[in-house]
DNA sequence: CGAATAAATATGAAAAGGAATATATATCGG
DNA sequence: CCGATATATATTCCTTTTCATATTTATTCG
């Protein structure tokens, strides 16, 4: 088969590569009991509790009302309490519960044996790089994401 | 904020930088009339007519299930037919009809506008540094991905 | 201050996705 | 060649996600 398009296009490269090596880690995280949404909420938590509905939704990568449902189950589960924002009584702060926080750990400990998994084949310089090009590509994109917006706007 | 775990996690920074940057380019695909899963299935498509249902599922990143529920929507919609294997009469061919390659066409020159958009920040030689690393986690962890299927299958 | 506007979260209905399994066809070992 | 096993796709049922919008609280401007 000739080339295909897409096995030189970034964007499927990224979808790629994220999936798989996500797919890797989401089989272990299914073992501590946790879905890929609550397990970016109590990492994120774990380092820095007291996180709004809006932000955990922009740190997970997903929807508000989709994060609001996953706080819902999350709460129920036991692992999460939400408290009425502290300066702005709109927002809903989440905070881990000890038990999330336990559940959280091990998760925890997986991913950075994973991540040094996947990393092993490569340098410690060629690691520190590629992760410097992801960060770059968030970075600068993210400022064309505004100025979609405000092109967006002002339509 | 100390330094957040996720910033500096491999699967967060690959899954956030394809998630922002792919959003980007989904806007853009929405005022074409497509979906994501039917993009990347016309797409495919564009650059060698008649994969089955089963590879095309693994190209798009979907399940099975998921694709075959995919490919009923574009049949509907007129975008692609289905033929019966032609050796294997288990499998199911997809084609892009006229009307999807017309479809199509204007996608895949977006797709390589923006695509040019993003990486104009980098010079030649550092996007190609970036696919080739891209590349290169996705082979290198596809086969860690077998080993296991294997220790599973011993088990 | 008070009405209008904006922002944060929640809700409801509909669509999409996934796991498990059914069905049809191929392949393999005897 | 035949039965057992494997593979490709479809189907069913259930969970999750999304879109649009409602609700509550903040902010802004007269």
């Amino acid at each position: 088969m000739p080339e295909r398009f897409i096995d030189d296009y970034l964007l499927y490269l990224l979808a790629r590569a994220s999936a798989q090596i996500s797919g890797q880690f989401h089989a272990r995280l299914r073992r501590h009991g946790l879905q890929v949404p609550e397990w970016r909420v109590l990492a994120s938590l774990s380092s820095g509790d007291g996180l709004t509905v809006g932000e955990l939704a922009a740190i997970a990568l997903l929807r508000q009302p989709t994060m609001t449902k996953t706080i819902d189950r999350m709460e129920r589960a036991g692992l999460v309490v939400r408290r009425p924002g502290a300066a702005d009584r709109r927002q809903v702060q989440v905070f881990a519960t000890p038990a999330g926080r336990r559940r959280v750990r091990a998760a925890l400990r997986d991913a950075k044996a994973h991540e040094a998994e996947v990393l092993s084949r490569y340098g410690a310089d060629e690691s520190a790089r590629l992760k410097e090009m992801l960060l770059s590509l968030i970075e600068r994109t993210g400022a064309a994401e505004d100025e979609e917006k405000v092109k967006a706007a002002i339509r």
